[in-house]
RNA sequence: GGUCCCAUCGUCUAUCGGUUAGGACACAUGGUUUUCAUCCAUGAAAGAGGGGUUCGAUUCCCCUUGGGACCGCCA
């Protein structure tokens, strides 16, 4: 058995979206499931609209997901003079043929086609061009002679048994008027050089699968594996397009979503292992298999992907989470002033505990993470009087403590309930509200920890 | 329109002929809790319809219905 290649082959033509990065996913884990390669490959031959920077974003937010291909990037265009040969020598062969219908021909061919309401398929003129005298005035385009009879089947490694009436298959252009190679060719061309034995790709391209085959056949080159896997859909219940919201990998990055819970929501979207909810790189890895893989689409479910990352940030290494927030808020939101480094570390086993993004836990980090507070005009009205007496008396016994453990201050405020005769929240909310500026957040034990005595101290008296 | 594919709770899915059809998310209720959360418990929630095959179908086959993909000198 050869060693298993697979590839994810975009275009660079506009940002990854989350289909893309799924697609990308299984290739890699099934590679590495099998110890074989992983390899990108930019399949900018539009030369149109591929663009550098896409390409540079589909790296990068690969590399954000934590996929790694082996060897450097391929980059289809450098390869064209190897499909343009491929191309003379089908030619050569027979198995391809010069078609100089002018683009106004087929576009007539097309329109008549739909006004029958039946469907386009090229007529093959040139395919027997016995008594057609070649015009001067058209460069012609390179024809496959798709074969017209019989079926062609793919044994799908996810779908099972594909089979397609040859007849459907149109006789498919493989190299331009300008003799650029289409992608029919291009693509075949790379799998076969870069010895891919496994195209993971969308359903979307099962028809272009048929065709490919007849290339492989013709030049007698061993056909790969084939799996076709269902499709992403949006809310609406269609195909996954960029156009879409929450589409590409940035949507989720600049919420606050963790790349493992990412990951983790991507690779249970249409594939299962058991029960299994929660799967480690590693696990992953050594559990992935096409077998799992299902038949129908899936759709997105923000809600999911919103769980599986609280369930991330409640389970990751703290360091880990740590740096993913500073990077995260200095990108997206604010950054982080350096200085609060330390408390915000001490602070985040529950911090988290309270946040489904990254976003949240800088929201409920704002009393850390400012030299002052805000206090909003309703939350000061509920300082009055009353509370600013226990805040003062609060203050005066807190200054006396040596240790800011949970015992001692419990006592404190215990002590205050009943001096006042009132329940926990008479003290606890006004002692939130002067240390956080707001009446909701971490348990009163939780902020003194993480303020610690002097910061304490002084939030305290600037409220009296 | 043609070709092809798909079909279990709202969503992601388990089941590979015999189950009270399981889990997770979301939802509802209750409990823990100083607030918001977390956490815990409980609940509601599914085999599209019709035919076969079979002692027995969610599972195998056919039809219907519904949904989707493709039909570029884009990739």
């Amino acid at each position: 058995m050869p060693k298993v290649a697979t590839r994810f082959a975009p275009s660079p033509t506009g940002p990854l979206h989350i289909g893309g990065v799924r697609t990308a996913l299984f290739n890699w884990l099934f590679s590495k499931n099998q110890k074989g390669s992983f390899y990108l490959r930019i399949e900018d031959t539009d030369k149109e609209r591929s663009k550098d920077e896409y390409k540079k974003q589909i790296i990068q937010s690969l590399k954000w997901i934590g996929i790694k291909h082996d060897d450097k990037e391929y980059i289809q265009s450098e390869k064209i003079s190897d499909h343009k040969k491929v191309a003379e020598e089908l030619l050569k062969k027979g198995f391809a043929y010069k078609c100089y219908c002018s683009e106004e021909e087929i576009n007539e061919q097309k329109n008549n086609a739909k006004k029958k309401g039946i469907p386009f398929i090229y007529n093959r003129k040139w395919r027997e061009p016995k008594n057609l005298s070649i015009p001067t005035n058209v460069d012609p385009v390179i024809r496959f002679k798709s074969k017209m009879s019989g079926n062609t089947i793919i044994e799908d490694l996810v779908q099972g048994e594909i089979n397609i009436s040859n007849s459907t298959i149109e006789d498919f252009v493989i190299l331009r008027q300008d003799s650029s190679p289409t992608y029919q060719l291009s693509a075949t061309v790379d799998d076969h050089l870069m010895n891919i034995t496994h195209v993971i790709r969308g359903d979307d391209h099962k028809i272009n699968t048929i065709k490919q085959k007849q290339i492989y056949n013709a030049m007698k080159w061993k056909v790969p594996n084939f799996a076709h896997i269902p499709l992403i859909h949006s809310n609406e219940g269609k195909k996954l397009s960029k156009r879409d919201n929450d589409s590409t990998i940035d949507d989720y990055i600049k919420i606050g979503i963790l790349s493992d819970a990412l990951r983790n929501y991507l690779l249970r979207l249409g594939w299962s292992f058991k029960d299994k909810e929660i799967f480690t790189l590693d696990e992953s890895i050594k559990h992935f298999g096409l077998s799992g893989v299902g038949k129908s689409p899936s759709k997105l479910d923000m809600s999911r992907i919103l769980s599986m990352n609280e369930t991330y940030i409640k389970n990751i290494n703290e360091d880990k989470l740590f740096s993913s927030l500073k990077s995260y808020c200095e990108i997206y939101l604010k950054k982080i002033d350096n200085k609060f480094d330390d408390t915000l570390k001490k602070s985040l086993y529950f911090l988290k505990n309270k946040a489904k993004t990254l976003g949240d836990i800088y929201n409920n980090a704002q009393y850390i993470i400012n030299d002052q507070i805000k206090i909003s005009p309703q939350d000061l009205k509920l300082l009055d009087n009353l509370s600013k007496k226990i805040l003062n008396d609060f203050l005066k016994e807190f200054e006396n403590l040596s240790n800011l453990n949970k015992e001692n201050l419990e006592k404190v405020i215990k002590g205050l309930i009943d001096k006042y005769k009132t329940n926990f929240k008479g003290v606890g909310q006004p002692l939130r509200i002067a240390l956080t500026g707001s009446k909701f957040g971490p348990g009163i034990y939780d902020i003194i920890h993480s303020l610690d005595k002097n910061e304490t101290i002084k939030r305290l008296k600037t409220v009296n």
